[in-house]
DNA sequence: TTGACATGTTATCAGTCGATAACTACTTTG
DNA sequence: CAAAGTAGTTATCGACTGATAACATGTCAA
């Protein structure tokens, strides 16, 4: 069986993807190059050279999972332009799992300085869309993140989503506040 | 300069301390044994010896940071049992930078079984004693962490807190719009 | 066809890391 | 004082990692 033969530029993007899947599992000192390379059935040099560092092949996942999110904010503001509809995208984006773990791994990541200004442009990219395709205020913006941000953690640490855990009592309670209509304390806001 | 001697408690507790500042700062697997050893002034193989592994001795911290994020949620309540006094004891936490950084490291890398199911343990307790201590619904209970997970990303992006960045427009924003009290959709809610 | 360029690989290395083992030194107790 | 327990060290190992260099293989234009 011979090797598949793409362009730079066409295994550069798969390789981004593999890149997005590999560090969302285990983050960026717990992830190796070798791991992306084997995911994306190619040697772990190669990855180097057409990357340059460990680094660049990072931020590159890092900044297409945020393109990503964008896209679907838009998709769902074509629909229709409020928070309430961006909420209902935050559950094809919990679906996705790795775009939102991957972030999170980036924020976490971010006392290396040059991730950390990377993923600080990619966070003010999102909130600024937010604010531009709904034209709510910081304050609405800012709780609708926050409760992305909550979703985001909470689907980490396997209390929500495909791969969850056995619900204890306290799971159960969160996440039926969030599947609870009624219990929206401002109509139209938060994502879920 | 002879080394001072302590009791293998006493041993434990610093690097217990020790292990919050250094796995605050780069996570599970972006620090050594030998960061956290050489913080707390001993040798590496004495601080496997003393927890076992790796694995037990960030779990140490993080229960660790756990409890005392609970502790000042219990000082606070005692003050005013209520989300806005909880709110402002949020800001007692982002001064202590550490504690919250770790515990995001903690839900990053919860994809690790045993410490996922550690990181889970810790935040249920935490979510319960909110609960408790205001006796707030769910739903209430969940915004308000809501709001926390976001204050904690951004500390650690270096967009809030001492270490900050030199802000952008979106950041001074954000900022703002946590400091604006008028700007609250609801009396008395949210940290910060 | 041939040669230049692009796509990949294998071999290898220097550094790092968690963990074990064996040894040392101090303290307490009888 | 001696012996036993406690606190801590140095030496060392095997595995892993990111990166470099040299080599191989496939493609396309002249």
């Amino acid at each position: 069986m011979t090797r598949t033969r793409l362009t730079a530029a066409e295994r550069g993007e798969q390789l981004t993807g593999a890149a997005v899947q590999a560090f969302a599992v285990s983050g960026y000192a717990g992830t190796s190059t070798d791991d992306v390379a084997r995911l994306a059935g190619v040697s772990q040099p190669y990855v180097i050279r057409l990357f340059g560092s460990k680094q660049r092949l990072f931020i590159a996942a890092v900044e297409h999972a945020a393109t990503r999110i964008e896209q679907v904010f838009r998709d769902a503001a074509e629909r229709s332009a409020d928070l309430e509809t961006l909420g209902e995208a935050y559950d094809e984006l919990l679906a996705e799992r790795d775009l939102l773990a991957l972030l999170l791994h980036g924020f976490a990541a971010s006392s290396d300085p040059v991730i950390g200004s990377a993923v600080r442009t990619c966070f003010g990219r999102i909130y600024r869309l937010v604010r531009e395709l709904t034209g709510v205020d910081a304050t609405e913006a800012r709780d609708f993140l926050a409760t992305g941000m909550l979703l985001t953690v909470l689907t980490s640490m396997q209390v929500l989503g495909p791969g969850a855990v056995p619900p204890e009592p306290w799971m159960a309670e969160i996440a039926d506040s969030f599947e609870d209509p009624c219990a929206e304390p401002e109509p139209g806001g938060q994502p879920g």
